[in-house]
DNA sequence: ACTGGCTCCTGAGGGC
DNA sequence: TGCCCTCAGGAGCCAG
């Protein structure tokens, strides 16, 4: 099963963009009616003919800025982009595939179909999705006082709120968890009641596991493959996801697991207060 | 303005 | 071996 948190996304832009910059696009197959959304019948018909200028990425979203527009694309849980050539059978969970004039094929893989597939024209930061979207987490302005300021008089969970893409982005449950535990701020304080030297430590911490994360290549969790199939290698540094009832690879104590939002979460109850 | 809960989906894994 | 149940989660959406 494939976990694209940012890492993962941003692994897999680097690895289509010498592959599919410049390249024009041939034609589109649609095996899917819908995803998280519906799947638009125009797209074979507006995606024709487009060459990809750039490849972007904003939060867990790529934009592939084309001719005339930009196609918008999330990976949604299980979803996972992977080039491969263009006579290359379909699997199951195929759901699009962008045909090039390189005999290449852009396959978007996606068991779950929480994945998204939009065309937009006019300015895509400007598109719901993403204009009210938070700080990149390891831009200059995701900072301690940004983060501090936010929090004041909010009472939501610190790991919910770090997961606000509205706050910042590119923050999943996986690596809230990791941020957490290395930050030593328990998940369900109120995040309203951070000291300033906790939100240094927790964008601080933040910045960290994001960054190793990307320089190894995204998390490996079950058999997660980044655009030319070669698995990442961050799993075997995790610390708190999935490893509730072992012990803090710090003191030693049980991890404690329970739900928050919804969502599994960890934690040292003697390091994270 | 916030907060918490619901929803989409399907494979994996546990219990019996 | 096989069936049924629960769980996993990004993030938009909505009610209170």
């Amino acid at each position: 099963m494939v976990m694209p948190e940012l890492p993962e996304v941003e692994t897999t832009r680097r690895g289509i963009v010498p592959h599919l910059t410049g390249r024009t696009v041939t034609g589109i197959t649609l095996r899917a009616a819908k995803l998280r959304l519906p799947l638009s019948a125009e797209l074979p018909r507006q995606l024709a003919g487009q060459r990809i200028e750039a490849i972007e990425r904003r939060g867990k979203y790529l934009l592939f800025t084309c001719s005339d527009g930009t196609l918008l694309l999330h990976l949604g849980m299980t979803g996972h982009l992977r080039l491969v050539p263009s006579d290359s059978a379909p699997g199951k969970h195929d759901h699009v595939e962008l045909h090039f004039d390189n005999n290449t094929t852009l396959r978007f893989t996606d068991p779950r179909k929480f994945g998204t597939l939009l065309w937009l024209t006019g300015e895509p930061l400007q598109h719901p999705l993403l204009a009210e979207l938070g700080p990149e987490p390891l831009s200059a302005d995701f900072t301690a006082e940004y983060l501090f300021k936010r929090s004041r008089k909010r009472s939501v969970a610190t790991k919910l709120f770090i997961m606000n893409s509205k706050i910042v982005v590119g923050v999943g449950n996986i690596y809230a968890n990791e941020a957490l535990f290395l930050a030593g701020i328990n998940p369900a304080r109120a995040v309203g009641s951070l000291a300033p030297a906790e939100t240094e430590r927790l964008t601080a911490a933040i910045r960290q596991v994001l960054t190793e994360a990307i320089a190894l290549g995204g998390t490996t969790l079950h058999d997660y493959l980044d655009a030319a199939g070669q698995p990442g290698y961050f799993s075997l540094k995790l610390h708190a996801y999935g490893r509730g009832g072992k012990p803090c690879s710090v003191c030693g104590t049980a991890l404690q697991e329970s739900r928050l939002g919804n969502r599994s979460t960890v934690w040292c109850p003697k390091c994270q207060q």
